[in-house]
DNA sequence: AAAAACTTACCTAATACAAGGTAGGTAAGT
DNA sequence: ACTTACCTACCTTGTATTAGGTAAGTTTTT
């Protein structure tokens, strides 16, 4: 009745699975109520342990919330340039693909636009890791549309760098008005459309 | 020395000077801060009183968020339908016109970024209130867009409700990467490329 | 027109109660 | 014998809100 909350075998897989369970309680908690709105009692006791239980493998908040991002991050970008290789030299068709995953995952789509509009101030503890995000992700994404431009794909009168933050925006944009309607807005129909406008055909 | 806060000979004029004040400040802050980021004190410090002194015109902290929401929101859906008005047929120049006016008030920017986000979760004080702002102000826009569709400004290959969300999604998504870094990204002049986009002539 | 009664704008002080983090212990694993 | 995972108390700080008072402005009464 009391050491049933992680019942593994080794120390490690404890950890692990304990480390697992904080940082997806986490996400679920950031992405209802932010960093600052979240509360570590109630992460920790959605992954089964107190407050210091949790504390002991994250020495603080930020810390966590850093693991979280860093976590996320991994996993989201390398999605990103494999759906990008995968479909090589149809980056529209890539887009559209990430789009369509996202509709599967509210919660993360929401944690992370949660999170980066909180950090927009200087002093939030995730304000550099979005400048760098957005810096990085774009980097690649001009890389990408500077090939696909060559290749005739997307239309050439919009400058690459132009052409990815407004990508991006739309992307941004379309996932707010979806995380407050999900059923009213149709994101990657309406992602989509956007793409079809900087095909090539469409340029002068 | 003690009554140099608000020097009015009135009390409705010591009122009103007072209310003002107070919804500046919390502007500032909750553009800063976000609303459960901002602290009721430095809001009424930063407005030249107490925090009971504040809580005196304003019953409580939510009470004072709805009441800063309604005031900006008021001065702002004028102004759009004023723009929208003036240049009538040219419905993509007042959407552009619009842009070139948020890059002014940055702090304002953010403070509905922030909010809308953070009112996602459907008990955030603001969460009806920002549903319903965007189904009215995507409403205003349909039907403009409607109007402009027949007088050929904007291709009629979309319809107008799709549009007016992806619109607004560039206008939101912009805005987030031009708060992280307002000189790096050119927010109206992308949202003019975007425009250009929407004419009738790209269209097939 | 002056005084009395009341209302309003605000203050100081106290309350309530989260919520992050610490101290130090216990029991399981190494 | 030692380290690790975790718990129960505890502490601290921050922050919305209340209690009750004071002084200035406003209205009513005389």
């Amino acid at each position: 009745m009391k050491q049933s909350q992680t019942p593994r075998r080794t120390q490690a897989e404890r950890t692990r699975a304990s480390r697992e369970k904080i940082i997806h309680s986490a996400i679920e908690a950031f992405a209802r109520n932010g960093f600052r709105g979240a509360k570590l009692a109630d992460i920790a006791k959605a992954a089964g342990l107190t407050e210091p239980g949790l504390l002991h493998h994250f020495p603080s908040k930020t810390h966590l919330l850093m693991e979280v991002l860093k976590e996320r991050d991994r996993i989201d970008s390398e999605r990103m340039r494999a759906t990008l290789q995968k479909n090589g030299n149809q980056l529209l068709e890539a887009g559209i693909e990430l789009v369509k995953h996202n509709q599967t995952v509210p919660g993360l789509v929401q944690l992370f636009n949660l999170l980066v509009t909180e950090s927009i101030s200087p002093d939030h503890p995730a304000h550099e890791f979005f400048i760098e995000r957005y810096q990085r992700e774009r980097g690649h994404w001009i890389q990408a549309i500077v090939q696909a431009q060559q290749a005739g794909e997307i239309r050439s009168d919009i400058s690459p760098e132009a052409l990815a933050v407004l990508i991006f925006a739309i992307m941004d944009g379309l996932q707010m008005q979806w995380l407050m309607e999900p059923e009213k807005i149709d994101m990657a129909g309406l992602f989509r459309v956007m793409m079809n406008m900087l095909k090539a055909e469409s340029g002068r």
